[in-house]
DNA sequence: TTCCAATATCAAAAAAAATTGATGTAATCC
DNA sequence: GGATTACATCAATTTTTTTTGATATTGGAA
Protein backbone atom coordinates (compact mmCIF):
# COMPACT_ATOMS: atom_id res chain seq x y z
CA UNK A 1 0.00 0.00 0.00
CA UNK A 2 1.24 3.43 -0.87
CA UNK A 3 1.61 6.15 1.60
CA UNK A 4 0.11 8.02 0.19
CA UNK A 5 -3.37 6.07 0.63
CA UNK A 6 -2.96 4.98 3.92
CA UNK A 7 -3.87 8.19 5.99
CA UNK A 8 -7.38 7.72 3.60
CA UNK A 9 -7.18 4.04 5.07
CA UNK A 10 -7.52 5.27 8.35
CA UNK A 11 -9.61 8.02 8.39
CA UNK A 12 -11.95 4.75 6.57
CA UNK A 13 -11.77 2.73 9.44
CA UNK A 14 -12.09 5.46 11.84
CA UNK A 15 -15.66 5.75 11.09
CA UNK A 16 -16.29 1.97 11.35
CA UNK A 17 -15.06 1.78 14.28
CA UNK A 18 -16.28 4.84 15.56
CA UNK A 19 -19.77 3.23 14.92
CA UNK A 20 -18.93 0.11 16.51
CA UNK A 21 -17.52 2.05 19.68
CA UNK A 22 -20.60 2.32 21.80
CA UNK A 23 -22.23 -0.94 23.68
CA UNK A 24 -25.76 0.38 22.87
CA UNK A 25 -25.12 0.17 19.03
CA UNK A 26 -22.97 -2.84 19.56
CA UNK A 27 -26.46 -4.14 21.27
CA UNK A 28 -28.12 -3.24 17.98
CA UNK A 29 -25.67 -4.95 16.21
CA UNK A 30 -26.47 -8.00 17.93
CA UNK A 31 -30.36 -7.70 17.99
CA UNK A 32 -30.06 -7.62 14.25
CA UNK A 33 -27.60 -10.73 14.47
CA UNK A 34 -30.10 -12.46 16.19
CA UNK A 35 -33.56 -11.17 14.98
CA UNK A 36 -32.69 -10.47 10.97
CA UNK A 37 -34.28 -7.98 9.18
CA UNK A 38 -36.30 -5.60 12.01
CA UNK A 39 -38.07 -2.50 11.94
CA UNK A 40 -37.57 0.42 13.91
CA UNK A 41 -40.64 0.32 16.26
CA UNK A 42 -39.40 -3.54 16.96
CA UNK A 43 -36.01 -2.69 17.69
CA UNK A 44 -37.05 0.18 19.68
CA UNK A 45 -38.87 -1.94 22.21
CA UNK A 46 -36.04 -4.48 22.34
CA UNK A 47 -33.39 -2.07 23.00
CA UNK A 48 -36.28 0.29 25.38
CA UNK A 49 -34.79 3.53 24.07
CA UNK A 50 -36.15 6.45 22.75
CA UNK A 51 -37.44 6.46 19.18
CA UNK A 52 -35.14 9.90 18.36
CA UNK A 53 -32.65 8.04 20.29
CA UNK A 54 -32.43 4.74 18.35
CA UNK A 55 -32.78 6.68 14.96
CA UNK A 56 -29.52 8.78 15.59
CA UNK A 57 -27.69 5.27 16.12
CA UNK A 58 -29.23 3.39 13.18
CA UNK A 59 -28.55 6.71 11.01
CA UNK A 60 -24.16 6.04 12.74
CA UNK A 61 -24.20 2.52 11.72
CA UNK A 62 -26.20 3.05 8.56
CA UNK A 63 -23.51 5.43 7.27
CA UNK A 64 -20.59 3.76 8.52
CA UNK A 65 -22.19 1.35 5.87
CA UNK A 66 -22.53 -1.67 8.87
CA UNK A 67 -26.57 -1.99 8.29
CA UNK A 68 -28.40 -1.77 5.59
CA UNK A 69 -31.90 -0.06 5.03
CA UNK A 70 -34.90 -1.37 3.36
CA UNK A 71 -38.41 0.74 3.25
CA UNK A 72 -41.72 -0.76 2.92
CA UNK A 73 -44.18 1.96 3.05
CA UNK A 74 -44.25 3.64 6.40
CA UNK A 75 -42.07 0.73 7.55
CA UNK A 76 -37.99 0.98 7.70
CA UNK A 77 -36.14 -2.14 8.29
CA UNK A 78 -32.47 -2.62 9.37
CA UNK A 79 -30.19 -5.89 8.96
CA UNK A 80 -26.72 -6.20 9.35
CA UNK A 81 -24.42 -5.72 6.38
CA UNK A 82 -22.77 -9.39 6.98
CA UNK A 83 -19.86 -8.68 3.89
CA UNK A 84 -18.64 -5.36 5.31
CA UNK A 85 -18.73 -6.79 9.21
CA UNK A 86 -16.84 -10.08 8.12
CA UNK A 87 -14.53 -8.20 6.26
CA UNK A 88 -13.98 -5.99 9.34
CA UNK A 89 -13.98 -8.40 12.19
CA UNK A 90 -11.98 -11.54 12.99
CA UNK A 91 -14.12 -14.89 12.61
CA UNK A 92 -14.25 -15.22 16.52
CA UNK A 93 -16.10 -12.00 16.89
CA UNK A 94 -18.54 -12.94 14.28
CA UNK A 95 -19.87 -15.10 16.58
CA UNK A 96 -21.26 -12.52 18.13
CA UNK A 97 -22.27 -10.11 15.43
CA UNK A 98 -22.57 -12.77 12.30
CA UNK A 99 -26.25 -15.21 12.44
CA UNK A 100 -24.93 -18.05 10.12
CA UNK A 101 -21.94 -18.31 11.87
CA UNK A 102 -19.35 -21.31 11.48
CA UNK A 103 -16.75 -20.60 14.14
CA UNK A 104 -18.27 -21.58 17.09
CA UNK B 1 -23.38 -17.41 25.15
CA UNK B 2 -25.99 -16.27 27.79
CA UNK B 3 -27.86 -13.71 28.08
CA UNK B 4 -26.73 -12.53 31.11
CA UNK B 5 -22.85 -12.40 29.77
CA UNK B 6 -23.43 -10.64 26.47
CA UNK B 7 -23.98 -7.20 28.19
CA UNK B 8 -20.57 -7.41 29.64
CA UNK B 9 -19.26 -8.24 26.26
CA UNK B 10 -20.25 -5.11 24.62
CA UNK B 11 -18.92 -3.17 27.01
CA UNK B 12 -15.47 -4.94 26.85
CA UNK B 13 -15.97 -4.88 22.62
CA UNK B 14 -16.23 -1.04 23.37
CA UNK B 15 -13.03 -0.43 25.05
CA UNK B 16 -11.92 -1.63 22.56
CA UNK B 17 -13.53 -0.12 19.44
CA UNK B 18 -13.25 3.17 20.73
CA UNK B 19 -9.41 2.88 21.35
CA UNK B 20 -9.50 1.90 17.32
CA UNK B 21 -11.89 4.62 16.65
CA UNK B 22 -9.41 7.41 15.99
CA UNK B 23 -7.07 7.77 13.27
CA UNK B 24 -4.04 8.94 14.77
CA UNK B 25 -4.34 5.97 17.13
CA UNK B 26 -5.17 3.70 13.80
CA UNK B 27 -1.91 5.39 12.36
CA UNK B 28 0.33 4.47 15.47
CA UNK B 29 -1.10 1.03 15.57
CA UNK B 30 0.28 1.38 11.56
CA UNK B 31 3.66 2.49 12.62
CA UNK B 32 4.28 0.00 15.53
CA UNK B 33 3.27 -2.80 12.55
CA UNK B 34 5.84 -1.45 10.38
CA UNK B 35 8.52 -0.88 13.04
CA UNK B 36 7.98 -3.21 15.41
CA UNK B 37 9.45 -1.96 19.48
CA UNK B 38 9.10 1.81 19.44
CA UNK B 39 10.07 4.05 22.00
CA UNK B 40 7.89 7.02 22.22
CA UNK B 41 10.45 9.81 21.46
CA UNK B 42 10.84 7.93 18.12
CA UNK B 43 7.43 7.77 17.73
CA UNK B 44 6.48 11.19 18.64
CA UNK B 45 8.52 12.19 15.32
CA UNK B 46 7.27 10.23 12.96
CA UNK B 47 3.97 11.24 14.24
CA UNK B 48 4.77 14.58 14.46
CA UNK B 49 2.95 14.82 17.67
CA UNK B 50 3.23 16.41 20.81
CA UNK B 51 4.82 14.49 23.90
CA UNK B 52 1.72 14.31 25.98
CA UNK B 53 -0.73 14.12 23.45
CA UNK B 54 0.96 11.07 22.25
CA UNK B 55 1.39 9.95 25.66
CA UNK B 56 -2.47 10.17 26.21
CA UNK B 57 -3.52 7.94 23.09
CA UNK B 58 -0.77 5.49 23.59
CA UNK B 59 -2.53 5.22 27.41
CA UNK B 60 -5.52 4.58 25.18
CA UNK B 61 -4.47 1.90 23.44
CA UNK B 62 -3.03 0.47 26.30
CA UNK B 63 -5.03 -0.08 28.31
CA UNK B 64 -7.29 -1.39 25.94
CA UNK B 65 -4.95 -4.23 25.31
CA UNK B 66 -4.33 -3.71 22.10
CA UNK B 67 -0.44 -2.67 22.57
CA UNK B 68 2.47 -3.72 24.91
CA UNK B 69 4.91 -1.49 26.95
CA UNK B 70 8.48 -2.35 27.89
CA UNK B 71 10.55 -0.16 30.61
CA UNK B 72 14.17 -0.28 29.43
CA UNK B 73 15.56 2.49 32.32
CA UNK B 74 14.69 5.98 30.87
CA UNK B 75 13.08 4.44 27.69
CA UNK B 76 9.20 3.34 27.00
CA UNK B 77 9.40 0.57 23.82
CA UNK B 78 5.74 0.32 22.57
CA UNK B 79 4.53 -2.65 20.26
CA UNK B 80 1.48 -4.27 19.13
CA UNK B 81 -0.19 -7.17 21.00
CA UNK B 82 -0.72 -9.14 17.93
CA UNK B 83 -2.62 -11.95 19.59
CA UNK B 84 -5.44 -9.72 20.49
CA UNK B 85 -5.57 -7.71 17.03
CA UNK B 86 -5.71 -11.11 15.48
CA UNK B 87 -8.77 -12.17 17.65
CA UNK B 88 -9.91 -9.03 17.13
CA UNK B 89 -9.57 -8.31 13.46
CA UNK B 90 -10.26 -9.61 10.03
CA UNK B 91 -7.57 -10.84 8.36
CA UNK B 92 -7.79 -8.08 5.43
CA UNK B 93 -7.80 -5.68 8.22
CA UNK B 94 -4.16 -7.41 9.45
CA UNK B 95 -2.43 -6.23 6.35
CA UNK B 96 -2.53 -3.23 7.91
CA UNK B 97 -2.92 -3.95 11.19
CA UNK B 98 -0.17 -7.29 11.59
CA UNK B 99 3.35 -7.01 10.54
CA UNK B 100 3.49 -11.05 9.91
CA UNK B 101 0.34 -11.16 7.61
CA UNK B 102 -0.14 -14.22 5.25
CA UNK B 103 -3.32 -12.84 3.86
CA UNK B 104 -1.57 -10.35 1.24
C1' DT C 1 25.45 15.73 43.39
C1' DT C 2 23.52 18.32 39.73
C1' DC C 3 21.65 18.40 35.30
C1' DC C 4 19.23 16.65 31.52
C1' DA C 5 16.50 13.63 28.73
C1' DA C 6 12.38 10.58 28.46
C1' DT C 7 8.03 10.05 29.75
C1' DA C 8 3.68 10.31 32.48
C1' DT C 9 0.17 13.01 34.53
C1' DC C 10 -2.68 16.90 35.57
C1' DA C 11 -5.96 20.75 35.06
C1' DA C 12 -8.14 23.83 32.02
C1' DA C 13 -10.01 24.68 27.53
C1' DA C 14 -11.80 23.15 23.21
C1' DA C 15 -14.08 19.98 20.34
C1' DA C 16 -16.95 16.13 19.41
C1' DA C 17 -20.60 12.97 20.46
C1' DA C 18 -24.85 11.68 22.86
C1' DT C 19 -29.33 12.72 24.88
C1' DT C 20 -33.76 14.90 25.04
C1' DG C 21 -38.00 16.69 23.63
C1' DA C 22 -40.19 18.88 19.89
C1' DT C 23 -41.36 19.15 15.19
C1' DG C 24 -41.66 17.51 10.36
C1' DT C 25 -42.96 14.12 6.81
C1' DA C 26 -44.98 10.56 4.53
C1' DA C 27 -47.80 6.53 4.24
C1' DT C 28 -51.85 4.18 5.98
C1' DC C 29 -56.43 3.62 8.03
C1' DC C 30 -61.01 5.21 8.99
C1' DG D 1 -60.26 14.44 4.10
C1' DG D 2 -58.58 13.89 8.90
C1' DA D 3 -56.45 11.19 12.25
C1' DT D 4 -52.81 8.05 13.22
C1' DT D 5 -48.59 5.49 12.93
C1' DA D 6 -43.64 5.02 11.81
C1' DC D 7 -39.80 7.28 11.42
C1' DA D 8 -36.28 11.12 10.58
C1' DT D 9 -34.43 15.45 11.83
C1' DC D 10 -33.51 19.53 14.50
C1' DA D 11 -31.93 22.60 18.27
C1' DA D 12 -30.59 22.88 22.91
C1' DT D 13 -28.29 20.67 26.53
C1' DT D 14 -25.32 17.39 28.68
C1' DT D 15 -21.61 14.28 28.58
C1' DT D 16 -17.40 12.53 26.84
C1' DT D 17 -13.18 12.94 24.51
C1' DT D 18 -9.26 15.46 22.89
C1' DT D 19 -5.91 19.04 23.02
C1' DT D 20 -2.69 22.06 25.23
C1' DG D 21 0.71 23.68 28.25
C1' DA D 22 2.61 23.04 32.67
C1' DT D 23 4.46 20.23 36.14
C1' DA D 24 6.12 15.82 38.21
C1' DT D 25 9.05 11.66 38.17
C1' DT D 26 12.73 8.78 37.24
C1' DG D 27 17.07 7.19 35.53
C1' DG D 28 21.42 8.14 33.33
C1' DA D 29 25.33 11.32 32.29
C1' DA D 30 28.63 14.83 33.47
Amino acid sequence: MKQGDISGTFEQYEAKFKALADRKRLQIMYELTQRGKVCVCDLAEVMDMAQSKLSYHLKILLDANLIQKETDGTWNYYQLNETQINHLLSEELCCVFRSSNTCC
